[in-house]
Order: C-alpha cells, then structure tokens, then sequence
DNA sequence: CCGAATCCGGCTCGATACTG
DNA sequence: CAGTATCGAGCCGGATTCGG
C-alpha cells in the first residue's frame, strides 16, 4: 500500500488517491448523472475493460465514494453523499478540458452521460433565470435529449417529451457553445438541422448554454 | 496513440488525457505555487522516480499545460495561462480530499507547495475580508511559512518576516482547520505552540482558514 | 444475459544507476 | 543540476470463461 502511495500529506494527494486511478473519474462522472448498473458503465464507457471496471467499483466502494445497491433483483451502484461531492470537482474539469477540445476524431464516441455532464458544465443558471423556461430535444447521432430549462435549473433526460424547439446535430455542436459558430450560421451551414419549431429558438440555447473557449 | 485512449469526445475524457496520468496534477499543484526548478520539483515530490519527472514535463508541455523557460542560466517550469486556469479544479479537488485526511503516517511529507495549496484551499475570502490585516509566521516541521492575509487577499511565502503570531504545529493542525479542535483546546493540549504574540489570534487564523469535514 | 473472475501480453511505473 | 538509461514488478488492455 505504501508502494505506490504518492507519500504526501495534503488534500490533492488524498483526493489523488482515492480518484486517480485511470477510468476512475469518468465512472463517478456517469455515475453524477444517476445510478447505473454494471453494464450499464460498461456500455458508456466501451473502452474500459471489464476487469478494470470491476476493480475500480471495488476500490470507489472502499473509498467512500459510491455504494454497491441491490435493486428489485438487480444491482446499481451509486454515489454516496461524499461521492457526489466531487460534482463541482468534475464540472470544473470538464470545463477546462472542453476548452481544449478540437475536432472529434472517428473512433470517439459521446454518450448520453457524457453530453448531459457537458451540458451541465455549459449551463449558466444566472442567465437561463432571465430567460422563459423551454424544452430542447436534441438528437445528436444516435443518442436523443430532452433538455428541460426552467429559471436556473436544468434537467437532462433521455426519451422524449413535448420541446419549444427540436434539432438533429453532431459534435460540432461544440463551436455554438464555444461561440465559434453563431447559432443562425450553423443552422445555415447545417450544423444544427431544427427539425421542430422555430429556429430562432437557438439563439436562446447558445445563450443558456456557453462556454468560452 | 488510440490505444490508451478514453475513446470519448467529452470535456473531462479530455482534460483526463491531458492531466490524467501519475503524478501529473501534483506537479501541476506545486507551479500553482510559482516557477520551479526541475529539482525543485523533485524535491517537492520526494517519491517520484526522475524518469516519470522528465516524461510528465514534456507531456504537459506537449498538452500546453507549462512550460519550460530559460531564466538567467537555469531553466524553471512555469504553467502557461491556460495551465494556471487549473486552480479551480486544483483547489476543489484538494477540498474534496482535505475532507478524507485521516491520521499522518510516518511516511508522509508535508512540503511547503502542498501546504500552500492546502491553505488556499482552506482559505475563505470572505471572512477574511471582514477581519484586520494579520501576517502569521507558521512553522510545520522542518517548513516555515509567512501567511499574510490582507482583507480577501492571501499571500504565502517561505522566509521570515514580521508576524502578528508565531505558532510551531503539526499535522494535527487539519483538525484545528476543520474546526475538530478549538484553538483554545489546540494550544492548551500542544497541537499548536506559540512561539511569538497573542495566542487569541489562532482564533481568527481557525476563522480565516476552515474546511468543514 | 448480467456481473463479474481469470489469464496473459505489453506497456507504464518505480527504483536505481549513470552521464553531460 | 538536469535529466537519460536500464530493468523488474505490476497495472492496464483484450479476450475468454464462469456463475447466477
């Protein structure tokens, strides 16, 4: 244990050793969206092996940060109180590395824990208070959001429901909420293709959700 | 270069790939401190191996994190803008495990970066704010630190200097920090030993600097 | 089928020695 | 002082297998 311990007695250490460990963060943050099962991780994370997925659950579960339930004959893991801490820890990372994102490349993939984390990061709650509560469905490839603004909260969900403004995207998405790429413009170059209701309606996501790079 | 690869197209995969690897956000919470040298950064991290030293300031370079700068016949390590936009996440992140500290095992090492951050960290602007400009001397072991809180600003330094309390403490005083033991009690049962000026002002350090466990 | 455990190759990491 | 070289241990990644 004192092996590859980083031999320090400070507050990044600690939090270095019970996170660090490579998947470890991206396991908490799909787990910040809501409880999941084994599989569940496995299939939002395709590339973490499943040893390794079973030996990190372990090791979170040790450290206090998520909790291993049973559930109506099936297990979820969640995050314990402590565990959910770390939200303003993930939503500040994924903040900065978003800055640095550039051109997605063909083998990655987003998920619909990831985008809604992303989507989380963006949103200014000071600004969506002074704007009319509205509902977005986004498509972007396969994966479909229902984005539900209202004052200063923000709920993501999957499945469907009643939107102001529907529209299909990819991940250049990132250049209208970087403001790389004015909103009308996208919609112009494709983009973004609204599939429902009025295009206008973009203006007021770009504003709601916005990260300067 | 895919093979070790997060597969996602995602804020936090990104910075993950960035600053994920061993040891590499501590270096990063120690330039967050100031320019180091490369032994600087070495003695720093006593247990680092000098081989993953060199391979993390190339790769943080390489990700535009620091950078290494010739400065009158030595070269230091500086973090670039965007590596200083990492406080945030620093400073979350070590609140989030201050919170997991346990007992100090012999092993453990407090340096003056960490204890720097650690005070950061803990530091609350707003109360400090509404108290008197005060300079502390604190020696930690073997380190000694000048803490001068000026209204919402703190600066820590290393040398000497006027103080308006001179205190000898030890890893202990994280409980004084996260208010488990009062100062009264931490002077009187010798956690903290005062070494110059009014005993009565640990209490508006304990104000000035707290974490709640 | 879900939730892992097992096995194995390769590569990272850790420790130490060494060099300009 | 600022790294580079070397080498063994062990973590990670990929595939397969196993139990409920």
């Amino acid at each position: 244990m004192a092996a590859r311990d980083y031999g320090q007695y400070s507050g990044i250490s600690q939090a270095l050793e019970l996170i660090g460990e490579r998947w470890a963060l991206l396991i908490v943050r799909d787990l910040l969206v809501g409880p999941r099962r084994y599989g569940e991780l496995a299939a939002g994370l395709p590339r973490i092996p499943s040893n390794i997925l079973a030996t990190r659950l372990k090791e979170l579960q040790a450290a206090g940060v998520l909790r291993r339930v049973p559930r109506s004959r099936v297990i979820v893991y969640e995050l314990t109180p402590y565990g959910r801490e770390l939200e303003p820890v993930v939503l500040a990372l994924g903040a900065w590395g978003f800055k640095a994102l550039g051109e997605p490349r063909d083998e990655q993939v987003i998920t619909r824990e990831s985008l809604t984390i992303d989507l989380r990061t963006a949103f200014r709650p000071q600004v969506a208070a002074a704007l009319p509560a509205t509902a977005y469905r986004a498509r972007l490839g396969a994966t479909e959001l229902l984005i539900r603004v209202d004052g200063p909260a923000l709920d993501v969900a999957s499945g469907d429901g009643p939107a102001d403004l529907a529209f299909a995207t990819g991940p250049d998405l990132r250049r209208v909420i970087t403001g790389e790429l004015a909103p009308d413009r996208a919609i112009a170059t494709g983009v973004v293709e609204v599939l429902h209701g009025p295009g206008g309606l973009l203006d007021r996501f770009a504003s709601t959700f916005h990260l300067a790079a």
